[in-house]
RNA sequence: GGAGAGGUGUCUGAGUGGUCGAAAGAGCACGCCUGGAAAGUGUGUAUACGCCAAAAGUGUAUCGAGGGUUCGAAUCCCUCCCUCUCCGCCA
């Protein structure tokens, strides 16, 4: 926890003494109980047979047990509910991979791939791009929302449904089944992935309703699965789904963040999946050899990081960041996250499986964007720019159904 | 949103105050039977937490959720959630 640069190492010993405390009252509780339910089981047998002034007997002591069952019923419950508050206050272990640090600088770059793009002498950025080839109208989205709601015309538009289409369909191709799912979830949901507490403030909350806008598929896909006893051999679960994402970004403005840098609304094709623990680190491999193919297909340059302590996410054990190179904004912009969530995810979700000896075990959750759209299309768009227009990928011909932007 | 009905184990479905963690059937698992299978037959088949080094065992809780009545609740009462039917609204 030191290597996620966890501010409160006391809350791990609060929580010891608590599930101590806890563990002593139930045993209290529990043989009090079973007094009780003697004593009622005797005086059942007791009117059977007629014999009422025994039981008359027995029922003066029930009295002193109801009272004590009740006490220690309410002590009992409090100490589980705040036990239950201090470890959700607990972030994820990481992985003994995961290297030191606090700041974004300090994460590992694992590889980069591709090659660098040569722009045009006037190159643009994908906001001047987006404005000259009519693609995406910043301030037309300010009108009917506000800020970092884009609207996408045109082609732009149909870039967008090109890019959901290839990305769903490589999923496919790599075993992941689709899935459609709510774009709000209830607070249960938000526990179970972890965005709740940690992330409260950075979802859009509909308070008449008292329910979430996702800010990713993962909420909703992931907790598909919640309170499930999954069979052994229906690991690995596999599932891929396109939705938009919601976003605050409370407090993030600035020049870096112009453009599709940040949006608050966006469109992303996640992968899920639920695995063997024993497996979860080799598919966590396959899952960025995934993402980076899909990287690969766009012809686009890229690199891979290794999360430092510091900048990984409150559950997860171990994260990749893929990250594009924007050569007119000349910087890498992230474009997919994945991570093992370990037992993390699963122990609020309650997702175990049998395992070979019959015995309900936590099974492993990761998740991973294949691919968010918005930064993916501004790299698309300034790297391949020519004097005659925006070349669009191989790959993606067939679903634009056009080559150029022009 | 209005009126009514209902929520029981993997499923169907009994159960209106004690002997109910819960009948029966199906499904599933294992065994017997069989050349092999089906049929038949026998046994088993929830989850969580606690005690125990662990297995075995055992205690407690759970019949949508929470509270109440009672010595004792799946069963009675209250609140909430959800499902179904009809009406309203509606892509």
């Amino acid at each position: 926890m030191a290597v996620k640069n966890f501010k409160q190492p006391e809350l791990v010993d609060e929580v010891i003494g608590l599930d101590e405390k806890r563990r002593q009252t139930q045993n209290l509780l529990d043989t009090v109980s079973s007094q009780a339910n003697a004593a009622a089981r005797q005086i059942g047998e007791l009117m059977r047979t007629g014999k009422k002034d025994e039981a008359e007997a027995i029922k003066a002591n029930t009295g002193k047990w109801k009272e004590e069952s009740k006490q220690l019923g309410e002590q009992l419950a409090a100490l589980e509910a705040e036990l239950q508050d201090k470890l959700v206050l607990l972030p994820n272990l990481p992985h003994s991979s995961v290297p030191k640090g606090i700041t974004p600088e300090e994460n590992e770059v694992v590889l980069e791939n591709g090659s660098i793009p040569e722009l045009p002498a006037n190159a643009l950025p994908h906001w001047e791009l987006a404005a000259k080839y009519n693609l995406i109208d910043f301030e037309l989205g300010v009108k009917i929302t506000g800020a970092g709601f884009p609207v996408y015309k045109n082609k732009g538009a149909k870039l967008q449904r090109a890019l959901i289409n290839f990305f769903i369909d490589e999923a496919e191709k790599a075993g992941y089944s689709e899935v459609s799912v709510p774009l709000m979830v209830n607070a249960a949901s938000g526990f179970g992935t972890g965005q709740l507490p940690d992330k409260e403030g950075q979802m859009y909350y509909v308070g008449v309703d008292d329910l979430y806008l996702i800010p990713t598929a993962e909420v909703p896909i992931t907790n598909l699965y919640r309170d499930v006893i999954l069979k052994a051999d229906e690991l690995p679960v596999k599932n891929c789904g396109h939705t938009p994402c919601f976003r605050r970004e409370a407090g993030s403005y600035g020049a870096h963040v112009r453009g599709l840098n940040r949006l608050h609304q966006f469109d992303k094709v996640e992968i899920v999946q639920v695995v063997h623990p024993d497996k979860s680190y080799e598919v966590l491999e396959g899952m960025s050899a995934h993402v980076q193919s899909l990287l690969q297909k766009l012809g686009l340059r890229y690199r891979v990081l290794r999360l430092c302590g510091g900048d990984m996410s409150f559950g997860s054990a171990l994260t990749y960041d893929m990250e594009t190179w924007s050569a007119a904004q000349q910087r890498w912009l992230e474009v997919s996250s994945v991570s093992n969530f370990e037992t993390f995810q699963s122990n609020r979700l309650k997702l175990r499986f049998r395992n070979a000896e019959g015995k309900t075990q936590l099974a492993h959750t990761l998740n991973g964007s294949a691919l968010a759209l918005p930064r993916i299309v501004a790299t698309l768009l300034e790297n391949n720019q020519t004097d005659k227009g925006i070349k669009i990928p191989e790959a993606l011909v067939p679903y634009t159904k056009f080559e150029w932007i022009d």
